[in-house]
DNA sequence: ATAACGATTAGCT
DNA sequence: GCTAATCGTTATA
């Protein structure tokens, strides 16, 4: 909204995708959907990156679900896992390279009271977008999101330049629920900040 | 056609 | 810390 600053262009997700994961924290992702509007502030992100990342999706190569990554920088991935969640992702890279970031926590900045109504009834406003399918569900997003361009102008979803975090701001460890590349640190977040996915030892 | 499992979450011990 | 919930995707035959 107003204060969230211009609107990312393609060019920003066009590059490796650890640096853009890195780069979104601190950034506003925005919704418009006919039942409104809602914004997050990111805290928390994940890298994956593709082909050479056996925690991807795209490991091996591209199938019905994992066929966006494979497309343009700048489209979201959304898919549906564990039989009940959705979880957003951001395509980076150059076209024909498979990588994205998996949009993990944020905190609600505008349109809170929608974003309530999207999660079960009294979740602590701390906790409205702390997990990946937590802040899906607060963007109202699902696997029909899948290949929107956050960049084209009137996307139901963009992001904005916000307020970059600072390097010295931003702690770096392992990603969550993966069991293969588990050494890869490319899970990033606040330091310090109270939105993050559920309550982990710092540094890790 | 079928089986195994998952980039999770909430609730309970 | 442990586990049920729940179904689309993927691999295999």
């Amino acid at each position: 909204m107003a204060g969230a600053g211009r609107v990312l262009p393609r060019a920003f997700f066009d590059r490796d995708v650890v640096d853009v994961a890195r780069d979104l924290l601190g950034r506003i992702v925005e919704s418009r959907t006919p039942d409104g509007f809602v914004s997050v502030r990111l805290v928390e992100t994940e890298a994956y990156a593709g082909e050479d990342d056996p925690a991807s999706h795209a490991w091996r190569g591209p199938t019905p679900r994992s066929a966006v990554m494979f497309g343009p920088p700048g489209r979201l991935y959304v898919y549906f896992t564990y039989g009940m969640h959705h979880c957003a992702n951001v395509v980076c890279g150059p076209d024909g390279i498979a990588s994205a970031v998996l949009l993990r926590a944020g905190e609600v900045v505008d349109g809170v009271d929608l974003a309530r109504a999207r999660r079960r009834p009294g979740v602590a406003d701390r906790q409205l977008a702390s997990g990946p399918a937590n802040l899906a569900m607060c963007l109202g997003l699902d696997t029909g999101g899948t290949g929107t361009d956050v960049v084209a102008a009137g996307s139901p979803l963009r992001l904005r330049s916000g307020d970059p975090v600072p390097d010295d701001a931003v702690l770096a460890g392992p990603r969550v629920g993966i069991t293969r590349a588990v050494e890869r640190p490319w899970r990033f977040r606040v330091a310090g900040n109270p939105y993050v996915s559920r309550p982990r030892r710092a540094g890790g």
